[in-house]
DNA sequence: TTCATGGTTCGCTTATCATCGAACCATGAA
DNA sequence: TTCATGGTTCGATGATAAGCGAACCATGAA
């Protein structure tokens, strides 16, 4: 019965209180410090040592050194992605604990997903660039038509400088409070750098909140032909 | 610091041997009885029995009595993409073990995984689609093209029939194997079922192996213009 | 050097939880 | 009824591992 993947390791790790604090944390995209990561995670500097040398060992989030401080992020977006296909199911079996937190409605609107948006506005982004069919299906995530890439490149965004890093170009990621699809990859991440730039929406300090401005959020549903706020 | 679904359970529910040992079984698609889940976990009745309630009340499984039977099954397929994209992360940082498993070639060629077809096979049947543009992306995984619906026709498989279930349609799964995407959803459990029918293929016994015969085989690779196997 | 700060290592305590033996309940067959 | 089989409940045991205090190492600043 052995068969696939050793699972179970990885999941274990996840299903600790204070390793998860420190993956959602670092799901904000952030390189983070150990100190920084223990005060989230709510545990003393030993504690958090040894569960970031356990998440580095299992390739699940990296490290880099920088004069006496170590800083951690998350190793890809596959983990990135994972984290969220775990709150998919956590959400929809009712275990959510934002309930009672002032920030949910800001969270379900717009947040950051490891490096690009996530949450109702990008999702709405995502189907409005559908209906342009920005996009193809392709073998590895999806393809920018030419219609699509014209689109970008009027927005502001350099298609080209995106394109050729190793990780996918572009690709659909499931949100988990929409329960559809919004953009990631290489080109999501070039949105979000391109709506902050702009300075429609900056990102919210210790959360992985993203707020935008009023004129920001307007020009941003104007850009992608959204109806106007609720 | 605690926003978003609750990740823990979930997780920790996962990160346990005999647990994990249960929902790969039951990745099969086959629902089982808890005394067959005691011995694939290789633990007593008193000890599955207080897994699977756990499992039960996380609604990663669900339950059914039959007599004085209850046949044990994953709640969805998101549960199923849940523990396929595991098994990617888990891949990739080498956490396999399978490396010395007979079964292994087989594994990666075609297995199930829930309903659908996954493994090399289901990877290129999935990009002989996307050749034949027979899906478009939608906002909620894939859209059938009108050439696609007259292909999967032709092919003997009952679009129509497929189509108003709840669950989606036609989606893309990550393979953790091949690290490409293959057929989901209701379409890709129609596929598979028909390959089944065909007598082109048969489920190996206790095991997600899927075997196909050699001329079932050659008829699958004619069907979808896919070079002749190695 | 000296001091402060960021992180790690060691040893210990504590709590959680997987596991099993034993007894029990429920269903179906004889 | 009686018996066999499928599953659950209860209590006890044992192993794993999270957490912290204390001491330590490493880096950078004064």
């Amino acid at each position: 019965m052995k068969d696939g993947p050793n699972i179970v390791r990885i999941a274990a790790l996840i299903g600790d209180h204070a390793r998860t604090e420190v993956l959602t944390a670092l799901l904000g995209g952030k390189a983070l410090t150990a100190t920084e990561l223990a005060i989230v995670a709510n545990v003393t500097k030993q504690t958090i040592s040894a569960h970031l040398s356990k998440l580095v060992d299992a390739q699940l989030i990296a490290v880099e050194s920088q004069g006496r401080h170590r800083y951690f992020r998350l190793a890809d977006d596959d983990v990135a992605r994972l984290l969220e296909s775990l709150m998919g199911v956590a959400y929809r079996t009712g275990a959510v604990r934002l309930r009672s937190s002032p920030r949910e409605p800001a969270m379900r609107k717009a947040r950051v997903c490891y490096d690009h948006l996530a949450g109702e506005l990008s999702v709405q982004i995502y189907d409005s660039l559908l209906k342009r069919e920005a996009f193809s299906p392709g073998s590895d995530g999806l393809t920018l038509t030419a219609s699509g890439q014209r689109f970008f490149t009027r927005a502001g965004i350099d298609v080209a400088a995106a394109r050729p890093q190793r990780r996918s170009f572009c690709r659909a990621c499931l949100d988990w409070s929409e329960r559809r699809h919004h953009l990631a990859g290489a080109l999501g991440a070039a949105l979000l750098q391109r709506v902050v730039a702009l300075g429609w929406a900056k990102r919210e300090r210790d959360s992985r909140v993203v707020s935008f401005s009023q004129s920001g959020e307007a020009a941003l549903r104007e850009l992608f032909r959204l109806p106007a706020a609720a």
